[in-house]
RNA sequence: GGUCUGGUAGCUCAGCUGGAUAGAGCAACGCCCUUCUAAGGCGAAGGUCAAGGGUUCGAAUCCCUUCCGGAUCACCA
């Protein structure tokens, strides 16, 4: 049992002693105390003075002392307004502090083999482009939310859907094969995923320039987008590609394999992955399939010129399509298709989309649609919702240039960190492979701290002209202060001190350290709340609390200075504690922490 | 227009299941390396928590109204 609920328990013990009073110790209001009061936790006494008929003060006066008389935890007690601050005794802290350093993985609870499945999907690139700085979200809260989960006990699989074919794939297929000359990787030097994007562009302003044209001819802007020629091809081409034209099928497979290579370099450089993946080309069939049972259910309907639609009006929502006229199938059948699959492929107990809250209204749309079709988890599926990242001008826009790359934005990262640990000197007795692996945790660890910390619902700014800070509420503070504490772990090792264990608990340690062994023993109630909220920016938080208190208590107090045994001793595992947490920590968040930096 | 969502320091963000004097970082200013890594620490400065009303012993937090932003409502994904 923790000490919060051991205290609620004792509060609400001595509320119905005291004055009669039955409240459930889950309604006893237990906060910390604020840093400039005495004492490390506080009871709220507001809900208790009608009951006791007395003045705040004097109510927490009185369960204080039925606290102190009945809780040996409770060393001393304090009454400001009406608020009650309880000091918990040093021992207790101490104890509690040598059995979290002596536990593995404190904080973490593995999976165990009847444990639930949660599949989390994210990522879900288009196969016509590089990724940018709004997959780096996505990719970064999704690897990092199937960590936290694992780290609370699910079985988690990660899967990524692949939107690898499509109408936007068949742009930069036809603009390719009109204008492309065979280029190709090898030929052109650049990575696949961005060859391949250069054509979605190239389409995008030949099939403007067509449309401005015939505008100029006299059309109409919408009689033009539906009729130029371009365009004209490229649904040919998706229908072609539907009915399985050899040479189509082939430009495909060709350009595809070239995207996959470049996702391939950049999952890796950002260090996510996948237990598995699934790919549109594979589930839209099934899509359509579900689409037709529906149709034969009677709860799509045809129309005259063959095109299928949800009526999703008695739901308050629009009419929705799910068949074009031509038959081809659209996103929504897709996903109709491989939701299907995964549940037919695995015994999922959560599913969890992870997709930016421009497509709340597909996934509304989507559950209700499953639901309809008769599968009983229609209702259940989870649309984790994420904010857009945003430039200062506002959105990011890829006709007018203004996305950032996700290379180009990792690779700047890395080169930044490269260019302050120069200057700063700090590695240069390292081998230059030490050099590479730091520079790019450091580099890697500021960007995903920078986008992890934020509240994931929330639209977040992204500034490119102003780099992402190396100071501060940043990976890098945090990195740096893991290292920090290593070296001095290196040393008393070397000076063969043991901190394996605390073997005086009865040490008189000050406030600052005291508050530090509070702080580690919430680690595992951020954790789970991390989990239950979907949200990395908790951990992140945390994190950056704990590192602040901690640089603050390495730089007020000597480690392996100090004359005291034992007290050296406890500093060590104060220190070791708190380095294995923050690894712990930033693990769950995808980031890695150096040994020296 | 309908629906959803947001507005906290110059900037980027915490705090939001109601609790004490609203917190960090950056930027700008001033200090601290003969002492375990200064990517650090300390100090000072910076606020009408968009505005107004309501509920409450208590509101940045809950409710209503207004203002301002964003998303979405495609035979795009």
């Amino acid at each position: 049992m923790n000490l919060e609920t051991i205290l609620a328990t004792v509060v609400a013990d001595a509320v119905k002693t005291i004055y009669s009073l039955e409240i459930a110790a889950e309604q006893i209001q237990l906060q910390k105390t604020k840093k400039e009061f005495e004492g490390e936790l506080t009871v709220v006494i507001f809900p208790f003075v009608k009951a006791s008929r007395k003045s705040p003060e004097q109510t927490g006066q009185e369960i204080g002392e039925y606290l102190q008389k009945n809780n040996q935890l409770i060393s001393s007690f304090n009454v400001i307004r009406g608020f009650l601050n309880l000091s918990i005794s040093k021992s207790y802290w101490l104890e509690t502090l040598n059995t979290i350093h002596t536990s593995k993985q404190f904080g973490i609870t593995t999976p165990t083999a009847d444990a639930e499945l949660m599949m989390i999907e994210y990522s879900s690139p288009n196969t016509n482009k590089p990724l940018h700085l709004g997959h780096v979200r996505n990719n970064l809260l999704g690897h990092s939310i199937a960590e936290i989960q694992k780290a609370n006990g699910w079985k988690v699989i990660k899967t990524n859907i692949v939107n690898d074919r499509g109408i936007h794939i068949c742009k930069s297929m036809l603009a390719w094969k009109l204008f492309g000359n065979g280029e190709t990787p090898e030929s052109s030097g650049l990575k696949g995923d961005h060859l391949v994007g250069k054509y979605y562009v190239i389409f995008d302003k030949a099939f403007k320039a067509e449309i401005k044209e015939m505008i100029e001819n006299g059309l109409s802007e919408e009689e033009a987008k539906k009729s130029a020629p371009l365009i004209l091809a490229a649904q040919q081409m998706l229908l072609d590609w539907e009915n399985n034209d050899p040479e189509v099928r082939h430009l495909w497979e060709t350009m595809n394999a070239w995207v996959y290579a470049g996702f391939d370099v950049t999952y890796k450089q950002m260090g996510v992955d996948f237990d598995k993946i699934y790919y549109e080309s594979e589930t839209y069939l099934e899509g359509k399939t579900e689409v037709e049972r529906g149709v034969d259910m009677g709860i799509f309907n045809q129309r005259t010129d063959g095109s299928v639609w949800a009526d999703l009006t008695a739901d308050g929502l629009d009419e929705k399509l799910l068949l074009r006229a031509d038959g081809t199938s659209v996103y929504m059948t897709q996903d109709i298709g491989t939701a299907k699959l995964r549940y037919v492929d695995y015994p999922i107990n959560k599913m969890v989309y992870v997709v930016g809250n421009e497509q709340n209204y597909h996934f509304q749309v989507l559950s209700i649609l499953l639901d309809k079709l008769g599968f009983e988890w229609g209702k259940s599926l989870v649309h984790f919702s994420y904010g857009m990242v945003e430039l200062p001008e506002g959105k990011m826009k890829s006709r007018e240039g203004t996305v950032v790359d996700a290379d180009d934005l990792m690779d700047e990262m890395i080169e930044s960190a490269r260019e302050t640990s120069q200057e700063l000197g700090k590695l240069d007795n390292c081998t230059a492979e030490e050099i590479e692996r730091i520079v790019r945790m450091v580099g890697l660890g500021a960007l995903k701290y920078f986008i992890l910390k934020v509240d994931p619902r929330k639209s977040m700014t992204f500034n490119p002209k102003e780099s992402i800070d190396f100071n501060g509420n940043t990976g890098p503070f945090i990195q740096y202060t893991h290292a920090r504490i290593k070296s001095v772990l290196r040393k008393a090792l070397e000076q063969g001190i043991d901190f394996t264990n605390l073997s005086d608990t009865q040490l008189t340690i000050s406030d600052k350290e005291n508050y530090l062994i509070q702080l580690i023993t919430e680690f595992p109630g951020v954790v789970r709340l991390s989990g239950e909220e979907f949200s990395p920016a908790l951990i992140a938080n945390y994190i950056y609390d704990l590192v602040k208190e901690y640089n603050q208590f390495y730089h007020d107090f000597t480690i392996l200075k100090e004359e005291n045994q034992n007290l050296k001793q406890f500093r060590l595992v104060l220190s070791e504690t708190t380095a294995s947490i923050i690894k712990t920590g930033m693990l769950l968040l995808g980031i890695e922490v150096p040994e020296r930096m």
